[in-house]
DNA sequence: GCAAAAGTGTTACGAATACACCCATGA
DNA sequence: TCATGGGTGTATTCGTAACACTTTTGC
């Protein structure tokens, strides 16, 4: 005889939380919205919904962020499942979130207007519902392990990038200024940065040289177990 | 009006399954259990079980810790929500996984009988079931970045240990061997053992000191932010 | 007295840090 | 010509890695 379910009868709510983070050459940035549904309808609150029965955890992510974005192939990452039983005050749920990383600077994309949402640099974020702040806290804590020890920071960039920009945006991660000459001679050393040979012009008289981000190189050298912490913190 | 439940339908079951790793002087090993239910029963196993309506993921995860070795105070980490939807054929489930650490060799703990639950070393594991493989490959992983960046190795020993005893879960841990000076000196180093001027004689006619784990100490420089790291890997 | 494991220091190398000046350009 | 931001090199310090012998004691 096939099983088809099992006997134990608690199901449980599981929804999902994304705390998208941007970069918009100045600051760094999280989206949130103005909730629209009771409880705590109106207030600020990291994107989410609820986990569908026929998809999987990082597919409900990618719908969801989708929804808000249009985007698509977003970095995403799973952080944590959340699940004190009265993290919600209507009804168990537990919550897995998941970090987003995502250039604000995108021409490429709008926010949908059905959420109300919009960017706060993470210096100053306003209240928000729930645990919805201990997600924000744990996943900055990622994203500063990550950004150390991988080559992650591009996705919060455009295709091209300057590196004063680069620096900016670590900076803004770590919460610190960083020494240019070092900086720049480690993440080169890398070898995972490709010289454009153009410039940008916008924000200095001389010009800075754009880089890409060489993704097929930085994988040849992951899986060779290449050592590419930054060594910040 | 206040509001009781979400009108979202999909409820879904939520598993814990635990990775327990302990150590008994010898080899690393994992914890797994005869499954004794259907499907697949009779076959090898993570411990696990399912979340109830009112306990945390955390307390449904120490829960099922107890029901299997009867100890209360083990350490336990959430490792990784996973969520594809054929992962059990059964049922649409998501499990939630836990990394625990426990001592073997402690005198205080009988595994109870109801789970025909056995000690593998990790280096000769049986076929598990469902994704339990994946599981154990990214607690393994888990375990090893902990080890090197916090003092966390301890859990698996005894109250008392000697260093060799202890270099040698290190061993286990990375799957390598290590150095005897610097492994003692870095140790040592991190300021949170203590010898208890004992020395323990079964293993050599010398006999080696034991110590004692520090936690308070330990606890303290953790929270200075005192960089503890072995730089193992 | 010898086998077996515990314990101990030093040197050499490489990585991280700190630090100051020149360059190119537009206004 | 000067103000602005981009770009470059070196000396010092510190941490990591490599390495071999002495100690204790039970048999």
């Amino acid at each position: 005889m096939e099983i088809t379910s099992y006997k134990h009868t608690d199901r449980i709510l599981v929804a999902i939380d994304c705390i998208i983070f941007g970069f918009d050459k100045e600051q760094l940035k999280l989206l949130l919205i103005k909730r629209d549904f009771e409880p705590e309808k109106g207030k600020w609150s990291l994107m989410g919904g609820f986990l569908g029965e026929s998809e999987s955890l990082d597919e409900a992510a990618h719908r969801i962020l989708k929804a808000l974005t249009g985007l698509k192939n977003i970095y995403l990452e799973q952080l944590h499942a959340f699940g004190e039983v009265n993290r919600d005050p209507v009804e168990r749920t537990i919550s897995v979130a998941y970090n987003a990383l995502i250039d604000i600077e995108a021409h490429s994309f709008e926010l949908s207007d059905d959420y109300s949402a919009s960017w706060f640099p993470i210096t100053q974020l306003p209240d928000v519902i729930f645990d919805h702040n201990q997600m924000i806290t744990d996943a900055l804590d990622r994203l500063q392990y990550k950004a150390s020890h991988e080559a992650i920071g591009f996705e919060l960039l455009p295709e091209k990038f300057t590196l004063p920009e680069l620096q900016k945006l670590y900076e803004c991660i770590y919460g610190r200024s960083l020494d240019k000459r070092n900086f720049r001679r480690r993440i080169l050393a890398m070898d995972v940065l490709i010289n454009t040979g153009e410039k940008e012009k916008e924000s200095s008289k001389k010009g800075a040289f754009l880089y890409t981000f060489d993704q097929t190189e930085f994988n040849k050298l992951q899986k060779a177990g290449q050592n590419m912490d930054l060594n910040l913190y």
